[in-house]
DNA sequence: ACACTAACAGAATGGCTGTTCCTTTTGTAG
DNA sequence: CTACAAAAGGAACAGCCATTCTGTTAGTGT
């Protein structure tokens, strides 16, 4: 094949990816092998190393992914026009938490405790989540609770990062509650 | 040797698995290998393997160990007869934060989600150390701002659970704030 | 439609690592 | 003090797994 259209390369990517997401979930970060993903995405081992340079990279790729996704989920709240408050943003927030990728979440955690490349992209996408809670309870002090902009600003830092940390919290919950069983019909 | 008696063999079982803890908090739970431990311990592949029978016993002792340290620091607490307020208890159990420890902490949570093992032992730490806070809380409840004690029971429950929420968002930051280059003096 | 070249499959490899085995050492009981 | 047996040392082993390599296939630009 020559070089690949830009879009099936990334399809290509992504597939690799969420097989590998699926894996790590399963069995965890460092217990998958390549075997396990090749077996996952229907690829081949040559295959992935024609998109990943490494073991490392993909698990990096995962990772982002993974936490991408949940930060995604914010970016419609702040934006609404009847923003939820704290208490309803968190509630709405666990319940949008899948199990399977709060595991491969948390053991992105503990990877990251020793994995400098890992870590920097836990701290960011941390960083970018409470940014968007921030926002958040903002909109929702300017709108509902009608505070000055100025003064809200100040009030919903500490706010949204008690919500962070607690929705981080049930986060780890979930992960430990489902430890490997779930086949969701 | 014949059979050590008891107090040696635990000394020796302690010495294993704090040099265990140490290249943990390093390396990681599965970058860590036996050859590690025997030279951070200065003991042999051979005698570690008479104390344990195999890493993931290693890995579980381990585990053990800096969740059970973490959980003796609030018995303190409980029993003093000037309870500390929520508050306060929250700013001490973080002062209380070993930055090493706290990463083993967190590697240990991302095992948990794959290892039944030390899922329970993650498990059984979190619940018994939350009841101490409940312990804790309802005795400043009842000493402090003088609530009766069967009232002060039921609005101790979810004011535990923040906190340990909280404290464990806090023990994540720690552990991600801090690497892997730490040479206190 | 063709040719070119990168993607792909899958076997081979090389290194690492948990575990075991055998020897030597040494703590303990009598 | 002696003898015994368990513990410590450390080399050897076996299996696994990331990565590479070789040939084959099939998209893509012309």
């Amino acid at each position: 094949m020559p070089r690949l259209t830009d879009a099936r390369k990334e399809l290509r990517r992504t597939q690799i990816a969420e097989a590998a997401v699926r894996c790590f979930g399963r069995n965890g970060l460092e217990r998958t092998s390549i075997a396990d993903i090749t077996a996952e995405s229907g690829l081949s081992a040559g295959s992935i190393y024609a998109h990943y340079r490494n073991k490392a990279d993909l698990v990096r790729a995962a990772a982002r992914e993974v936490l991408a996704r949940r930060a995604d989920v914010l970016g419609e709240y702040a934006a609404g026009d009847a923003p939820p408050g704290p208490d309803e943003l968190l509630s709405r927030l666990i319940a949008a938490i899948d199990p399977a990728e709060a595991r491969v979440g948390v053991q992105t955690w503990g990877e990251a405790t020793t994995d400098p490349a890992i870590r920097d992209i836990v701290v960011d996408m941390t960083d970018r989540m409470r940014a968007m809670l921030h926002d958040c309870v903002m909109a929702w002090l300017v709108k509902v609770e009608h505070h000055e902009p100025a003064e809200a600003r100040e009030r919903a830092t500490p706010i949204a990062h008690r919500v962070m940390a607690l929705y981080q919290a049930e986060l780890l919950y979930t992960a430990l509650r489902s430890p490997t069983e779930e086949t969701a019909s």
